[in-house]
DNA sequence: TTACAATATTCCTTTACAGGAATATTCCTA
DNA sequence: TAGGAATATTCCTGTAAAGGAATATTGTAA
């Protein structure tokens, strides 16, 4: 897991312009248009994307294109599977909390119809 | 998705101190010395990963017992969900495309030993 | 080739953050 | 209650990062 990634998606403008661009390419335009930043912090923030690999280019004449890349948030995914383990155990262990509480819950019942009898 | 969780996980020491929360509860003293930081920088650390919410502390007498939250590690997970899809649907995509061009090669392959006779 | 549109870069200033060293706080035990 | 162990906080300093404004760059069309 590249840590560049977290420190990439830190930053309110570039977690928008990651959301953004998980509905397609957009130019710096675009961006910089729909979240209402400067054109100059635009590409700015698009570098630091680039460098952390979370985002493509190509250029089209005048404009360039900006695209999503998958691997670092494949990575992260991956990342999460040792924390995925751990609050599934802890919801099995939850669960099965519950369950006992359940059946106690039973007996008690019984209890307190057995003893007005 | 707090964002602030990304920041707090940016921070190399951070990062770390989570990972190694993720083995259970460990107290300040343990943490410095597993990740060979001094104890002020330690404390630093953790009260960042507190105050976003990563972490959770238990006072036992002399010592702080720090254990890992679960929870924004799971809007993380969230979070990924809309991207899993994404990727998902590009291998889809990729396996369709592969596919497809087994199917051509094979025909090529008809082909080749056809024209020949 | 000139002019314009889209984008990138530079420079400046302000602010946030990290580490080091020293110190304060809290709790326990003799 | 004095002292020590564990932890938190403060102060200082250096540095990285963000936004604004201006400017440079690149490509296109007339």
């Amino acid at each position: 897991m590249d840590i560049t990634t977290f420190g990439a998606l830190s930053e309110p403008s570039r977690l928008r312009i990651v959301e953004l661009l998980s509905t397609g390419p957009h130019t710096v335009g675009e961006i910089a248009e729909r979240l209402q930043i400067r054109q100059p912090q635009a590409s700015k923030h698009l570098k630091v994307l680039l460098e952390s690999g979370l985002v493509d280019v190509t250029a089209e004449a005048n404009r360039r294109s900006y695209s999503l890349r998958m691997q670092p948030l494949r990575e992260m995914d991956a990342w999460l599977e040792r924390y995925r383990r751990i609050w599934e155990e802890r919801y099995d262990a939850l669960e099965d909390y519950l369950l006992k509480l359940q059946a106690a819950d039973e007996n008690s019942d019984i209890d307190s119809k057995r003893k007005p009898e």
